[in-house]
RNA sequence: GCCGGAGUGGCGGAACUGGCAGACGCACAGGACUUAAAAUCCUGCGGUCCUCAAAGACCGUACCGGUUCGAUUCCGGUCUCCGGCACCA
């Protein structure tokens, strides 16, 4: 007999929306528990790897409820993006009939697989009330001076003449038209993120329930360096050079400088002389060399000698200027001093252009005649005048004291992190609520007329700095401030900014006067358990991080962290590669429900592997969870076996066992749940479980302990209730109970029944095992190893060997050390 | 190149704090039921050797070494794969 999923997943589909079963209240009096899973883009259809993200969310949301918690588990729309775009200049399709027709899609498969959302918290950030208050939010910001514009370099299709993402370029051409891509400065708006870096990096360290992979990378991202800006005279030059340093006790090794290509003095210095042409040259070719190609290779390091010599500010000797491709003028201040003897890449740019190598820290275990090379360790400071002799940590110090007491230079941080550019030439994201007024300059659109819609009349030819520049009714605005004649920003937002705080928005999503109130927001933050994938480890979760903090600072979020603990799923392969539609190796959650059901699907992908690791898709091994559920059906839907109900006695052996198993499995199951997400393991015991109830049908056929069966039926029905809820639910209604089973309270476990009378023990002999022993659970120590040495076969082995030791390991074994 | 993670049977995986390697599932093989098949139920299933059989011996967690009574687990080194970042001074 199989069970009929189709129609079982369907009736209590509709129930459960029937009942608002997963409608959640602010309940002050009751324990809360919020259980996010990343909000999905609406890219049309849901991929398995959406299954797995809110199949983990799901368990984790279910177990919660019947543990007692007040649970929110909340899902929205990630709606803003460029596809939508795409499939505007496409098909012609507006991108929000394109967008909120596959939201419609989606929504309709997400319910298919039976997920435990309160649906009325939906969240869609390309909705009015919702991007309403992502530029309130914006406005908020700016008037905190974390908002600015600046001039910043655009990937510009020549072509197309429009701006493009670099996914759109591809090996330095346009993706659509192949036309060659070229940098064009644009002023853009960016948020100060930078501000934030210290608290951001600090603040990891309170991030207990992150995984340290996460925190480690976005420790790196933030990547603060402790180091010096030390200025550098330039010989025949009014201005000095600055330079930022990590390793100021090199200085005395500093034999050349270097500037960025696009560092303001490249073209100052060589204006007049025999160098401008030729450096010119140099600084256009590597202009024009794509920023992915120019990072994406092994890159041979190159550059020219500017005619120009530094001053060395402590010994006053002169360093001759280069400029090369390997310093960014986007890191510190655009410019290094080189000191090749102690830094690798300084040492293979030294080499080749036959510069000057001198050692200033030799390695303390140097002895007699040593050979000076590349040294990037720790050591004793030599060839630096007063300074010989010290440690390279005694050497920073001295020596920067020495510089800030000549005024040419000063301890500092340096950030690896730059700001957020936010800016977009896009027309489906949020508008930002900016005026231009000729008079005024810059003025915030007032709070009271937000939000500023996106308008309908605007052509998508993929075309033009920005769509949004092809609407006049969009265009055309009055000054805020004067009431003049001024004109809108037309740049979006990056869609990262939306799915910055929507997860505030779900605690108060229907707020007309706020983003969220603070009540609301300080019941259930911080999100108790954030679950997506691993791709997100640094931008998403860094710029949320931000949102929460700058928020926290202006006093409308309760909590400087949005998460308090955060599981980064792995990826669904298949084949042993990441499912795609160019590879076709694609499985569609809509075959696989339609086939087997959304509890089989659920089942298996939470079976197959633990959430943190990626996941072979295995057809067959669908089959298998599908064959399980089956015989869950047929344990629990026998109406002889588990009629009849009472205090368990236990007698036979076969009954012990299987009160022992049970109680067993409750505890597996609640611990592998709640401390390591372990869900096949947890679906594993729970297969342990039903083969031990099939044994006993087999052995007990005429002596039938129906409170003790019925009370296992019932156990294995809540314990799988969070994986395959229609199921459970059907089968929990199929005993007579009555309300569902997601409401009843997580099974408890009978610590007394896991005390066994008897213990198993290895014997081993030198670390091998050799036999097993059988022992009361009241055995000291001593009896355990008489008991040990007194087996046929291990004394047998020991005969004509000198016993040296025995460890007794409680509850495990006996090793027994002979020579 | 740097950073991070991983490597266990034919396959997915288990072994949670250094304590019996391979739980559970898949695949496969055999049996029961059936006119038959499917479904279901039961049994076996790392390798080599030995044995009529029962049993037993040895090898085995990428590789080499170390610590330990005992290592998949800890330490040092090597290789391979995956992910992230791209010359970060």
């Amino acid at each position: 007999m199989k069970y009929q999923f189709a129609e079982i997943e369907e009736k209590w589909q509709r129930q459960w929306d029937q009942d608002d079963a997963f409608k959640v209240v602010n309940n002050p009096e009751a324990k809360k528990y919020y259980a996010l899973e990343m909000f999905p883009y609406p890219s049309g259809k849901l991929h398995m790897g959406h299954v797995r993200n809110y199949s983990i969310g799901d368990v984790v949301a279910r177990f919660k409820k019947m543990q007692g918690y007040n649970v929110l588990h909340p899902i929205g729309w990630d709606a803003f993006g460029l596809p939508a775009e795409n499939a505007a200049i496409a098909n012609q399709i507006h991108p929000d009939i394109w967008t909120k027709s596959n939201i419609a899609e989606m929504k309709k498969q997400l319910k298919r697989l039976g997920l435990s959302y309160d649906w009325d918290r939906e969240v869609t950030t390309c909705m009015e009330d919702y991007y309403k208050w992502t530029q309130w939010l914006f406005v908020k910001f700016f008037e905190q001076d974390l908002v600015y514009k600046k001039k910043s370099p655009v990937n510009w299709c020549t072509s197309c003449e429009t701006v493009l993402a670099n996914e759109q370029v591809v090996g330095g051409f346009c993706e659509r038209c192949d036309s060659p891509v070229v940098k064009k400065n644009l002023s853009q708006w960016f948020y100060r993120i930078t501000n934030y870096a210290d608290r951001l990096l600090e603040d990891i360290e309170t991030l207990h329930g992150w995984p340290e992979k996460v925190k480690t990378m976005q420790k790196n991202w933030i990547g603060k360096s402790i180091g010096a800006e030390i200025d550098f005279a330039i010989d025949g030059f009014d201005q000095k050079l600055k330079v930022f340093t990590t390793r100021p006790d090199t200085l005395y090794g500093c034999t050349y400088m270097v500037l960025a290509p696009e560092h303001p003095y490249v073209a100052e210095l060589t204006a007049g002389t025999e160098f401008e042409t030729p450096i010119r040259e140099f600084v256009d070719r590597l202009a024009r060399i794509s920023e992915i190609e120019r990072t994406s290779t092994e890159a041979v390091k190159e550059g020219l000698f500017t005619g120009r010599y530094a001053i060395h500010p402590l010994t006053g000797s002169l360093i001759p200027i280069y400029v090369a491709n390997y310093v960014l003028v986007e890191y510190g201040t655009g410019a290094i001093m080189a000191v090749p003897a102690h830094d690798e890449r300084d040492y293979d740019f030294a080499k080749k252009y036959g510069l000057e190598i001198i050692e200033v820290i030799r390695p303390t275990d140097a002895e007699g005649e040593y050979q000076q090379t590349l040294f990037t360790g720790k050591g004793v400071m030599v060839n630096s005048g007063p300074f010989d002799g010290l440690t390279i940590e005694e050497g920073t110090q001295k020596i920067v004291e020495r510089l800030v007491a000549e005024g040419s230079g000063n301890a500092t941080t340096n950030f690896r992190i730059r700001d957020w550019l936010v800016s977009r030439q896009r027309y489906w994201g949020c508008p930002i609520p900016m005026v231009n007024c000729p008079d005024c300059g810059i003025v915030p659109v007032p709070v009271e007329e937000l939000p500023v819609v996106l308008p309908r009349d605007v052509k998508f030819s993929g075309k033009g700095e920005s769509p949004l520049l092809t609407s006049d009714t969009f265009m055309n605005t009055t000054c805020p401030k004067c009431g003049g004649h001024a004109v809108r920003e037309t740049d979006t937002m990056d869609t990262f900014v939306d799915s910055s705080w929507y997860f505030l928005r779900y605690t108060d999503p229907h707020n007309e006067s706020l983003p969220f109130s603070k009540d609301a927001a300080s019941y259930w933050m911080e999100v108790d358990q954030y679950i997506g994938g691993v791709e997100h480890a640094i931008l998403h979760l860094l710029y949320s991080r931000f949102f929460t903090k700058v928020m926290y600072d202006l006093g409308l979020s309760p909590v400087g962290e949005p998460f308090k603990n955060l599981l980064t799923q792995g990826m669904v392969l298949k084949d042993g590669a990441k499912m795609s539609k160019s590879k076709g190796n694609v499985v569609s959650p809509d075959e696989i429900i339609a086939k087997y059901g959304a509890d089989t699907a659920r089942l298996f992908i939470l079976f197959a592997s633990p959430p943190e690791k990626d996941l072979e898709w295995s057809d067959d091994g669908v089959d298998g969870a599908h064959r399980f559920l089956n015989r869950v059906f047929r344990a629990v839907t026998d109406e002889e076996a588990v009629k009849g109900s009472g205090e368990i006695v236990l007698t036979h052996e076969d009954e012990k066992t299987l009160n022992y198993v049970m109680n067993r499995t409750i505890k597996k199951v609640s611990e592998d749940i709640e401390d390591r997400f372990n869900f096949n393991t947890a679906i594993s015991a729970v297969m342990e479980l039903v083969n031990e109830m099939y044994r006993y049908r087999e052995s007990a056929k005429d002596r039938w302990n129906a409170p003790l069966y019925g009370a296992a039926a019932e156990s294995l029905i809540k314990l799988l209730a969070p994986f395959a809820p229609h199921l459970m639910e059907e089968l929990w209604n199929g005993l007579g109970k009555t309300g569902s089973v997601h409401e009843v309270s997580w099974p408890t476990y009978d610590a007394k029944a896991l005390i066994l009378d008897e213990i198993e023990f290895a014997v081993q002999i030198n670390g091998k095992v050799r036999e097993h022993l059988v022992v009361s659970k009241d055995a000291t120590q001593e009896e355990i190893q008489t008991a040990a040495l007194a087996l046929e076969k291990i004394s047998e082995a020991l005969s004509g060997k000198q016993i040296v030791k025995v460890v007794v390991v409680p509850k495990k074994l006996v090793n027994i050390v002979v020579r």
